[in-house]
DNA sequence: CGGACGGCCTGGGAGC
DNA sequence: TGCTCCCAGGCCGTCC
């Protein structure tokens, strides 16, 4: 499922492959993935344009054309760009086809049809209002442990689900939420406001080691995350909770426990992460 | 404000 | 082998 690290991952192999193509011809095989206007106007007005580059913001992929267009795209659980020769066989799956002037194509698939994309003007990027909502980056140095206690003061929501929040960090998912807690040894169901400051100084810098690690590893693939290249990721070699429910901690060797948060299955450690 | 839940989807695994 | 059921979870909308 891709988080802040899968999604800068295909990023940075879009960046490499496909940046500086031009579009020469669109295919739209399932209409439902462009999310706003009629998909007829998404083909027409991406034909003969060339991508320019390609941003993150959270989760989102921010791809750049030229002419001042730009398409913002959500993978959610299962979405794939997929790079490849036009004789690829097709996966199941595949919702949109961009034919590119290198001969090649890109493809999009997808397949629980969560994932989706819209075309904006760039100028109005400021304003789209998914983008807007967005909280801090975490490896932006807008996000300093001080901030991380503002989002925390006063609030009686359960860690887990605050830092999960896109509207506070833009970027943590399940697996990536539960690692950061505990390598800063707090429980998923801690009241935030409970959370002292030396305890958000630890987190601050889990939440961002863990980021870091995933993006150095090239994501995690645990189910079905593969990047622009079809590349796996390595992370999952390095997780010390997630997907490890019925196991031991790595560091002490209790059993691990497991709760919903916020609907969200959670792994932890009751030792190392006690509720306190 | 915060929590709970349904909807959107498919495939993999468990259990019978 | 084949059936049913549950689960995976990002985000949105709704309701309490």
């Amino acid at each position: 499922m891709p988080e802040l690290p899968e999604v800068e991952t295909v990023r940075q192999s879009l960046q490499k492959k496909v940046a500086g193509l031009k579009i020469a011809a669109v295919k739209i095989v399932q209409p439902k993935v462009v999310k706003a206007g009629p998909f007829e106007d998404f083909a027409v007005a991406l034909l003969g344009r060339t991508f320019i580059d390609f941003e993150r913001r959270g989760k989102y992929l921010l791809a750049h054309l030229d002419g001042s267009a730009s398409i913002v795209v959500h993978l959610r659980m299962t979405g794939r760009w997929v790079y490849c020769k036009p004789d690829t066989q097709l996966a199941k799956h595949t919702h949109v086809i961009f034919q590119l002037s290198d001969g090649n194509e890109l493809r999009f698939t997808d397949t629980r049809r969560f994932g989706g994309m819209e075309l904006v003007a760039t100028q109005n990027l400021v304003e789209y209002n998914s983008l807007l909502k967005l909280g801090v980056e975490p490896l932006s140095e807008d996000f300093t442990p001080e901030i991380l206690c503002i989002l925390l003061q006063g609030k009686k929501s359960k860690i887990k689900s605050l830092i999960l929040d896109q509207t506070n960090l833009a970027g943590l998912g399940n697996i990536y939420a539960d690692e950061a807690l505990f390598l800063a040894g707090i429980h998923p169901e801690r009241k935030a406001e409970t959370i002292t400051a030396a305890e958000a100084l630890k987190l601050h810098h889990a939440i961002q080691e863990v980021l870091q690690k995933g993006i150095a590893n090239k994501g995690t693939t645990f189910r079905d995350y593969v990047d622009a290249e079809g590349q796996q990721g390595q992370n999952q070699l390095s997780l010390n909770v997630y997907g490890r429910g019925g196991q031991n901690c790595v560091k002490c060797g209790t059993a691990l426990g497991k709760a919903k948060v916020g609907g969200r299955t959670s792994i932890f450690c009751p030792a190392c992460q006690p509720t306190e």
